[in-house]
DNA sequence: ATTATTAATCAACTTTTTTTGATACATAAA
DNA sequence: TTTATGTATCAAAAAAAGTTGATTAATAAT
């Protein structure tokens, strides 16, 4: 997945490709609450098991939404020890979103 | 459906609600191309005809299609004679969406 | 009045997405 | 090395979204 900044340069189809993969990690709500949780974290940064507890919702069920919007490249994982942390990618997501939509979102 | 602009009246639960319909609405490539059509279309509007042709695509999935769009206050129908028409609600759009991506999409 | 055109809606069906519980795998601790 | 912890992945089930063809309703033309 390419970044967004890079979107002119695409041509008509990845463009619509691109769109409908962003648009569509974030038409959800468990999904929107992620990435609510995570720019609201102290570190910019929470693991799974913080989430789990955070949103109240099942490990497997969690890893499923994490995915799709790593996949959407909209939430960069990183491993610490046995630990998986996710961060957002605000270079992604600052440019198909107005600022007004960043700051109800984050 | 609220106008964008007043999603910072919303409280928690309503604004999920309203960006999940919002980024739902755009989830979806036929949806994208049909925004796409009616910002390049000379009056800034198209009937379900117009857009059968162009898209190539049946009515009844047109129809559809477009009461997605309206639902989510990206679209205004406007009915003329027999033909309806949609424009779109730009200010509804644009506050959502970035200069960059609303420029690519339509 | 009858016929033709435009477009919404409906029900049945198909496809995609999401949920769930189980399993697997890696790292860390005992 | 055994055990515990954190998390990804998988397959089956459930739910949601999209497609299709037919029907309906409204307006316009004959």
């Amino acid at each position: 997945m390419e970044l967004i900044k890079n979107a002119n340069e695409l041509n008509e189809d990845a463009a619509l490709d691109f769109y409908e993969k962003m648009f569509s990690a974030l038409a959800d709500k468990i999904r929107l609450k992620i990435i609510n949780e995570i720019s609201q974290s102290p570190n910019m940064n929470l693991c799974v098991c913080d989430l789990e507890e955070k949103l109240e919702l099942q490990q497997s069920k969690l890893s499923y939404h994490l995915k799709k919007l790593v996949d959407a490249n909209i939430l960069i994982p990183e491993k610490h020890g046995t630990w998986n942390y996710y961060r957002i990618n605000e270079e992604q997501i600052q440019v198909v979103l107005s600022k007004d939509t960043c700051c109800k979102i984050f």
